[in-house]
DNA sequence: TATTGTTATACTCTATAACTATA
DNA sequence: TATAGTTATAGAGTATAACAATA
């Protein structure tokens, strides 16, 4: 019994996951952008990173951000800055296109996954939040780090 | 408060979904199969779906589906069968090999959602558990009425 | 020597369009 | 003619290995 119903938790929370995943990219098919360029923009709306930290916040190796940076850039939506510190590196950055796509990516995707949650009697919703709130800062915890990363699209 | 508390909910649902799916994707790599690959012998575990029903399922284009399924089948994951009624139609099953890695992947991947999810008391997760499945419902519903004029997955 | 990043290469995944073979 | 599936083609995305430039 206990089982079962842990079971289906898991479950559930599996497709959930599918569910919301899925408007994320179905939004940012509307913009003719991929999951993993969404992911780019993202990470770059508050942050300049090198190739190397790219490749970290991202799980990819260095030679793919490689390519995906010249597609983002081919695309004007981010821009290589050089370093002045060290000629070796370079710093990526989004351009004001690239901010305002991945925004309106956001907000629309914001805007479905609360209409999704939209079920819910308000009540319920708080306690939703708690719950995976709570879910979050065990798995952040016992991850290491990076307790309060604001929208860290980069997990995993 | 209420308009940040719903933004909240929506964030946090997001990055559960991405550490979800996550797991799902280092599972499935342990066994050195890529998302798309689980997801194809997932719907297999079930069905013996012809190429046209594999492509409705798994939202991807036949000549997609085909690429998807020749190399499942050049791995020994999946066999095509001819069908007997009409013969310009292949149904698609899973071989031994496929149902064996498919059910270790499935397993792993419960057993690590299982753990994350373990911090929290059983009573709250039954509470999160009837949350997901009010939402999931909602979503079914909503999708399949708006599914009656044509089945066609048209967004994307 | 070690590092940062790019390039060469090979493979998966995807869609569009054209094709074959059935129906 | 219409449908089921494959193939040709082109492009994105990915990793490994070799490379250039800089430290």
């Amino acid at each position: 019994m206990a089982a079962r119903g842990q079971l289906d938790t898991v479950d559930g929370l599996a497709q959930l996951s599918f569910v919301v995943l899925g408007m994320l990219e179905a939004q940012a098919g509307r913009q003719d952008i991929s999951m993993v360029q969404t992911r780019l923009l993202g990470v770059l709306r508050d942050r300049t990173p090198t190739m190397n930290e790219l490749a970290a916040l991202l799980d990819l190796d260095k030679s793919s951000v490689s390519g995906l940076v010249v597609r983002a850039e081919r695309r004007g939506l981010v821009e290589r800055v050089p370093s002045t510190t060290d000629r070796r590196v370079v710093r990526v950055t989004l351009t004001d296109a690239g901010r305002t796509l991945v925004s309106h990516v956001a907000a629309r995707f914001e805007a479905e996954v609360s209409r999704l949650l939209d079920v819910l009697p308000a009540a319920e919703r708080a306690t939703l939040s708690g719950l995976i709130s709570q879910v979050l800062v065990t798995q952040a915890t016992s991850r290491g780090i990076e307790l309060f990363p604001d929208t860290d699209h980069a997990a995993r």
